[in-house]
DNA sequence: TCATCATATTATAATATTATTATATGTGAC
DNA sequence: GTCACATATAATAATATTATAATATGATGA
């Protein structure tokens, strides 16, 4: 039951804007590290501790090319977390049947 | 283009085993803070910490049975995040097909 | 009302994350 | 080799997260 803890620590990795972003590029382009900075227009070494976070944590993979480090998604689950972003949901879950009360009442007695 | 920051935000809140914990258990049951306290092993105010993140989060809500509160799942992001516990993938992603080289390698050039 | 149970909030110290700056490493061209 | 470019790493200060302990709130029942 260590699959919390490990899917845990994947979220922390992507749970930021920057990285959140450098994955859903990543899943149409191989980029190299001044591409990222160009599209994020955050700084060059930044860029690379976000890389670094990702690429350690397995999400992510580089090759070289020339000079460049060419950047790709590794990580199955990087796909899944991309989604998130853009898909629809409709409305709120139902509320649980089997104990109705108006979902964040003061009180299960309190008037209509 | 600010589902990234929203998306982010939603990640680094569930990002916690705890939290990640007491989604999973919400999934099947309605379950007050006691329980959660219970199930986690951890403090009380410790929960109670972490639940008031995952409502705030709007990712749960509550109502009151008699002194209980009773927690629910209330997002349906929830459920695609509890989804990825569990869920078994296959290996890593198939390297870029455009600029083939083998990943992680020291050089484009280095020998087999 | 008061006492009690269940939970929330506050305060706090330890730790982790972040962005910035400066510096180091590695690669290819010459 | 040296140079310039691309990237990584280290150092650091600001900020955020965490768990714990102490205290406050709110509901129920006597």
């Amino acid at each position: 039951m260590n699959d919390l803890r490990e899917t845990a620590e994947m979220l922390k990795v992507v749970s930021h804007p920057a990285r959140l972003e450098i994955l859903q590029k990543l899943e149409t382009d191989v980029l190299c590290v001044s591409d990222i900075e160009d599209i994020l227009g955050v700084g060059q070494s930044n860029v690379s501790q976000h890389l670094s976070l990702l690429r350690r944590a397995g999400l992510v993979d580089c090759y070289m090319d020339g000079k460049l480090r060419c950047y790709f998604l590794k990580d199955p689950r990087a796909l899944d977390i991309i989604g998130l972003i853009k898909k629809k949901y409709d409305g709120p879950l139902p509320s649980p049947a089997c104990c109705p009360v108006r979902p964040g009442a003061k009180s299960s007695r309190s008037a209509d």
